[in-house]
DNA sequence: CTGTGTGCAAACTCTTTGCATAAGT
DNA sequence: ACTTATGCAAAGAGTTTGCACACAG
């Protein structure tokens, strides 16, 4: 057993606090207090969108303290790890998402906020070819919506 | 008829002053220097993608004197015209398309550089129902080119 | 004239950075 | 011990705002 298998489809039931860590180091980043308590934060439940403020109030009501420098440079750090993704959705705040693989938003404006769409069935057809000497990196689909 | 053959690519100064004129009217805006000189320089040459500093900076290589307080203002206030469309593309900064019609875009990362996709091939399939009391308004496509 | 638009600079928000201190290994 | 991370506060980008002056109608 490695441990090192996919991390996205696996219904693993909920992380405790002690998966965090080994995972932090397998992504060669240390373990400190901060990046676990983050780490917990935003993998310990499931899917999920945060902006860095969101994330800070979060760990500091969690009793965590964590300074807002810090949470950006985890965020990043975390990105970079390929443990997250960040998303262009509102020029406003940055949105990362601890879902990496490839799905899509809704993002309600007046409220600012993310829901990732599940269920596999969007589908984007019809793409033209990239301009010469450009190669798709990915396709972002962002569904704006509105109050009925 | 011979009027088929020149759109916008002679070279002379064309006088869209007059066209500009009654379209801000229209939109309820006083026809100021500041606003024909902008509405001429993003609706004088075809679809255009702008940033307000790219915008500023062009202005006033043209010789038009014009803020970029103005010019910040003079985008929002085409945008709440429907003259102009606002892109959430780039965290970093606003991107405004004077293509107001239902499109989609390429995206260099790299370079920040914006292009539109025309061609109405691009077809999303699938799209889930809407949450509880939303309704969709519209939907971003972005498409991410990287250099090959 | 009258009211709206403009320009400037200062304010604001979100994010990044430099540097001394603290913590991980 | 040696190295990397953290925290703070200050700096930076992009954008917005308040107010006196200028201009369109």
């Amino acid at each position: 057993m490695d441990g090192t298998r996919d991390r996205q489809d696996l219904d693993e039931p909920i992380v405790v606090g002690d998966e965090i860590t080994p995972r932090l180091r397998r992504a060669g980043l240390r373990p400190t207090r901060q990046r676990v308590a983050l780490g917990q934060l935003l993998f310990g439940s499931g899917d999920r969108h945060v902006t860095a403020e969101a994330l800070h109030a979060e760990a500091l009501s969690a009793g965590e303290q964590v300074s807002l420098a810090t949470v950006y440079n985890t965020l990043h750090q975390f990105k970079r790890a390929g443990l997250l993704r960040e998303l262009a959705i509102d020029g406003a705040r940055a949105y990362f998402d601890t879902n990496t693989s490839n799905h899509n938003h809704f993002f309600v404006e007046e409220e600012g906020e993310l829901m990732d769409i599940h269920g596999h069935g969007i589908r984007v057809d019809g793409l033209p070819e990239p301009p010469d000497g450009m190669k798709i990196s990915h396709i972002d689909v962002v569904v704006r919506l509105v109050k009925a």
